[in-house]
This record gives structure tokens, C-alpha cells and sequence, in this order.
DNA sequence: GTCAAAATAT
DNA sequence: CATATTTTGA
């Protein structure tokens, strides 16, 4: 009975620099093709109000090079995110539950299609293993032992199967937009927290303390490819 | 030291 | 874009 997230105005952790956009620094670092193609965004366990200590970064005329030994840290898959992951997947439809598209539906700030692009593997990895297991199988369903976060995400159902026919819709005429006009979300990725009094939910059910909610994914029926009136929604133009 | 999740490479 | 492999985190 509980399928609609409950928006609480309590909203995520302040982000410490909200004015630099991950794209101008992104802009800055990229030194190499295949490095790290991941904005940084560092949570500081230190509140870092940036002291005007810039000294040797800045330098004089010429000194370029960021920082070298900044490295960034993992990507941290919580439940919440899974879930607008999962709803965004849901919603575009197995046709077009690629990486990209549901990269720039979720909006969500700091999340990359390399990011998606191996959750969604994982995820397309879940369910056909959850698939494998109910088929002859009655009662033994998604053991909470294997894939922890999956677990967590209520699967839908349209997710089973794999496409209901080659039916080509030739409507390119009406584009819906969708959930485009939210604010920005912001990432949280922290380097690895210490579940302290947290957590420990005795019914399997385990969360975490971070990431609020995202703006909700408007959407209706998903893929109803049958042919007919249906209305497949499509994704908005190429954003980013 | 093992397993899992994410990143990266093909 | 999908899959496989490697790396990194727990």
C-alpha cells in the first residue's frame, strides 16, 4: 500500500560549495582521455571554509595543474538513490532504459552515465537472476543476503519481461516533458561511513542517514506498448 | 582474507 | 550501449 515516497521537507545535507558547478571544475581537471571522469565533489569531513591559503595551487601567471593528489572517492549507491533509479527505469520503459536517459531523468547532480551505466548492469544482473530463481520455485524469492541494496527497491513488475513487440511508434510528434523543471539534486558520495547508531533495522530493511529525497518522477503507466492510443512517453531533447 | 559493489576496459 | 574484467571499498 505504500508506493508513493513521502516528501518530508527535510532535505539533504548543505552541499559546501553550491556555487561551483561540477562542470566548470570538471572543466579544469581532465588532463587525460581515461582518468577519473568524475566531478569532484568533496564532502569534506572537515568543514574547509577554504582558508586564503592558496599559495602554491594558484601561484603566479602560468601555474596550472590542479591539485594532483585529489582523488575521488566512490560512488555510493544509497537505497533512496537506487529507488529514483529504479523509478526512472520504470518509467522510461525497458525500450528506453538506457544509461543516458535515465542519467538525465534522474537529474540527479554529480551522477554520470559511467555511473548508471554499472548500476544498471547490476540491476539488469538482479533481475534475471530473480527471474531464473521463480521460475518451478515456489517460496524462495530474493534471499536479503544477496543483493543487499536491490533488496531494498521494490521491483516492478513490467520489469520481467523482456520487450512485448517489435512495435515501432512512428509518434514523434508529441514529447512529453517530464520532472524536468526540479531543482538540483545534489550527489552525495561520502569516502565510507561508520554506520555508528544508525542502521540496525531487525526487519532487513536497513537504510542510510544520508541523501533526502529527490524530486519525484512524475510519471504514468510505463511501457503499454500495445498498440492502440497508448501514449509512450518520451524523453525530453538531448540535455546534457 | 573474503565478498560485494563500483569503476574501468573491451 | 552491453558485457567483461579489474579495482576498490567493506
Amino acid at each position: 500500500m505504500i508506493e508513493e515516497e513521502l516528501p518530508s521537507p527535510e532535505e539533504l545535507m548543505p552541499l559546501s560549495q553550491t556555487l561551483i558547478t561540477p562542470r566548470l571544475a570538471l572543466a579544469f581537471d581532465i588532463p587525460s582521455p581515461n582518468h577519473r571522469p568524475r566531478q569532484h565533489q568533496p564532502p569534506p569531513p572537515y568543514a574547509q571554509p577554504i582558508p586564503a591559503d592558496l599559495g602554491d595551487l594558484v601561484s603566479g601567471a602560468g601555474g596550472d595543474e590542479p591539485p594532483r593528489t585529489l582523488k575521488r572517492p566512490r560512488l555510493v549507491w544509497t537505497p533512496q538513490l537506487h529507488k529514483r533509479f529504479v523509478d526512472a527505469v520504470a518509467h522510461l520503459g525497458i525500450n528506453n532504459a538506457v544509461p543516458k536517459t535515465i542519467m538525465q531523468l534522474m537529474s540527479v547532480d554529480g551522477l554520470t552515465r559511467e555511473n548508471v551505466a554499472s548500476h544498471l548492469q547490476k540491476y539488469r544482473l538482479y533481475l534475471k537472476r530473480m527471474q531464473g530463481l521463480s521460475g518451478g520455485n515456489g517460496g524462495a524469492t530474493a534471499d536479503p543476503t544477496t543483493d543487499h541494496l536491490f533488496a531494498s527497491s521494490p521491483v516492478p513488475p513490467h520489469f520481467l519481461h523482456p520487450v512485448p513487440g517489435p512495435q515501432q511508434q512512428h509518434h514523434h510528434h508529441q514529447q512529453q516533458r517530464i520532472a524536468a523543471a526540479v531543482g538540483h539534486p545534489q550527489l552525495v558520495a561520502q569516502y565510507h561511513r561508520q554506520m555508528g547508531q544508525f542502521g540496525s533495522s531487525p526487519n532487513g530493511q536497513f537504510e542510510h542517514p544520508y541523501l533526502g529525497k529527490q524530486p519525484p518522477i512524475h510519471n504514468q503507466a510505463p511501457s503499454s506498448n500495445g498498440n492502440g492510443g497508448i501514449k509512450a512517453l518520451t524523453l525530453f531533447p538531448t540535455g546534457e
